[in-house]
RNA sequence: GGCGCGGUACCCAAGCGGCUAAGGGAACUGUCUGCAAAACAGUCAUUCGGCGGUUCGAAUCCGCCCCGCGCCUCCA
């Protein structure tokens, strides 16, 4: 089975041949770091992340690149507003940035460039541009004519003409097409800005993507990432630029996008005001039930968020985590291994339901589906523990799989032990209510199991003895 | 106006030409239990927005219609 990927540019479902395997270049627009991240930044770098963890696991090596847009419009404004630095504020915001993505186990980029540290690649780029007759040069700035690009729309599917019944593009009269973009701005005073060929300014927001993407994935590479919103105007424009200047083709193999955050069913957005950040969202609920909750759409379909969807979630990925730490309780409590024939049929029916899983991440990333092969697989498991499997080597087995087919997906889920008291008071008040109950002394013994759920521990009986986990 | 996406059980959500329409949440019944909890067993869409068509066969393809959403302006 091969990894098949929905591909923006063709409209299709391909098969993934990188470039020059093992190796996987990808590219994800960043964050424009002027404000805190929200729950639709979350899901977009989320979903990237998994599929960068399933390549890996597929056997690629990813070098994975994602920009920060460290000087734009929002940034100023934001800036001016505030009284500070342009680049303080950025930092601040990068910074808070990662902290969130930490919290949703997204991994770290292999680079991070920033725009303000390219500006002489991208002065380079536009130069390269102009000498080629492709940008012109107005009094405001530098722009790229769309017309002498004959494949300029070739990845949102729109031409230029289409659009011209909308009659909601710019109000630019200079331009010589309403879709000409700017590659470099001239500055207006007190902005932050650099010499150029063009005088003091700026450079546009596209071409800071095609100068950092290729700096580091080279003139050609396979995945493009970044949000539905984005193919239009901003990736159509960054492949209008590379391709223009370098003259290969293609610029990216495979660009793909992911769905909205909804709030009520519409897109969740700085401008609209119905946004969540991240930083709220983590005060009501475990960051991890959060991926989880993601990860239970495909990347590609909207999902609405609120507040019962994530607890619904909460409730299936607490399933997990209870099997989990069920399994390693009776590992503890096994008193004997598994012949070698056992273990080794168990690791047979095991197997079946990671194909399953990998079906479904080679169908263009079905989290969906992956995490149903995992329910079935707990499923799997829990009939062969009901009819008394106790063999620590296909106890073992099963947390195995269990946990690496979650961890592909990103899903950390912890020791499950990580309390504020100390284990040994747990395990002493566990022992007292047992004695208890071997009294007959119920009212003591539920009394404990009082006392325990206010230091924030749910104990189970197992024929095994008494079990306990953290409230959740 | 142009380009595009989606409508599957009470909720979320896979499936995209043919095995009994995955999986999760909620609910209900039973087993187990001092009580719980967890787990297990069972129930929960003769049907996939509507109407036609193609086909031996359609949730899946085609046409029309209804509804919701996105992009075309900064946006993950």
């Amino acid at each position: 089975m091969t990894l098949r990927i929905y591909n923006t540019l063709t409209r299709k479902k391909e098969d993934f041949v990188p470039l020059a395997p093992p190796a996987v270049n990808m590219y994800v627009c960043g964050i424009t770091p002027y404000d805190e991240s929200h729950v639709g930044h979350g899901r977009a770098y989320v979903v990237f992340d998994t599929i960068r963890r399933y390549l890996e696991y597929c056997g690629f090596r990813v070098k994975y690149v994602q920009n920060v847009t460290d000087v734009d419009d929002k940034i100023i404004n934001k800036s001016r507003e505030l009284g500070i630095d342009s680049s303080v504020l950025a930092t601040k915001f990068t910074q808070s940035f990662l902290d969130e993505m930490d919290k949703l186990n997204v991994k770290r980029a292999d680079i991070y460039p920033k725009a303000t540290e390219h500006i002489p690649e991208m002065i380079r780029w536009i130069s390269g541009l102009v000498e080629r007759g492709i940008a012109y040069q107005l009094a405001d700035g530098v722009y790229f004519s769309v017309e002498k690009f004959p494949g300029y729309g070739q990845l949102s599917h729109r031409k230029p003409a289409d659009n011209e019944a909308g009659a909601r593009v710019g109000v630019d009269s200079a331009k010589k097409n309403p879709f000409d973009f700017a590659l470099w701005k001239t500055a207006k005073a007190g902005e932050p800005s650099w010499e150029s060929p063009w005088g003091l300014g700026r450079p546009g927001w596209h071409i800071e993507c095609s100068a950092m993407s290729t700096k580091y994935l080279g003139e050609q590479f396979d995945i493009h990432g970044g949000g539905m919103d984005l193919e239009f105007p901003h990736h159509e424009n960054e492949l209008a630029q590379t391709e223009a200047l370098t003259g290969k083709r293609p610029w990216v193999k495979y660009w793909l996008h992911n769905g909205f955050v909804t709030i009520n069913k519409q897109k969740m957005s700085k401008s609209l005001g119905n946004f969540f950040t991240l930083k709220d969202i983590f005060s009501k609920f475990d960051p991890m039930v959060v991926r989880f909750f993601f990860l239970l759409t495909h990347y590609r379909s909207p999902i609405n968020y609120s507040d019962s969807e994530i607890i619904a979630a909460g409730e299936g990925l607490n399933k997990i985590k209870q099997f989990i730490s069920e399994i390693e309780f009776l590992i503890e409590h096994s008193t004997h291994e598994a012949p070698p024939l056992e273990v080794a049929d168990m690791e047979e029916e095991l197997t079946a339901f990671r194909d399953k899983f990998r079906a479904a991440m080679d169908d263009d990333f079905n989290t969906a589906g992956a995490l149903a092969a995992i329910f079935e697989l707990m499923k799997y498991c829990r009939q062969a523990l009901a009819e008394g499997e106790r063999e620590a080597g296909c106890l073992r087995l099963m947390r195995d799989v269990v946990v690496e087919l979650t961890s592909v997906l990103g899903i950390n889920l912890g020791s499950g032990k990580s309390q504020v008291v100390s284990g040994e008071l747990i395990e002493e008040l566990i022992d007292r209510r047992m004695s208890a109950k071997k009294d007959k002394d119920y009212k003591k013994a539920d009394e404990i199991r009082q006392q325990l759920l206010q230091m924030g521990i749910i104990i189970e009986d197992t024929p095994q003895g008494t079990r306990w986990k953290t409230q959740t």
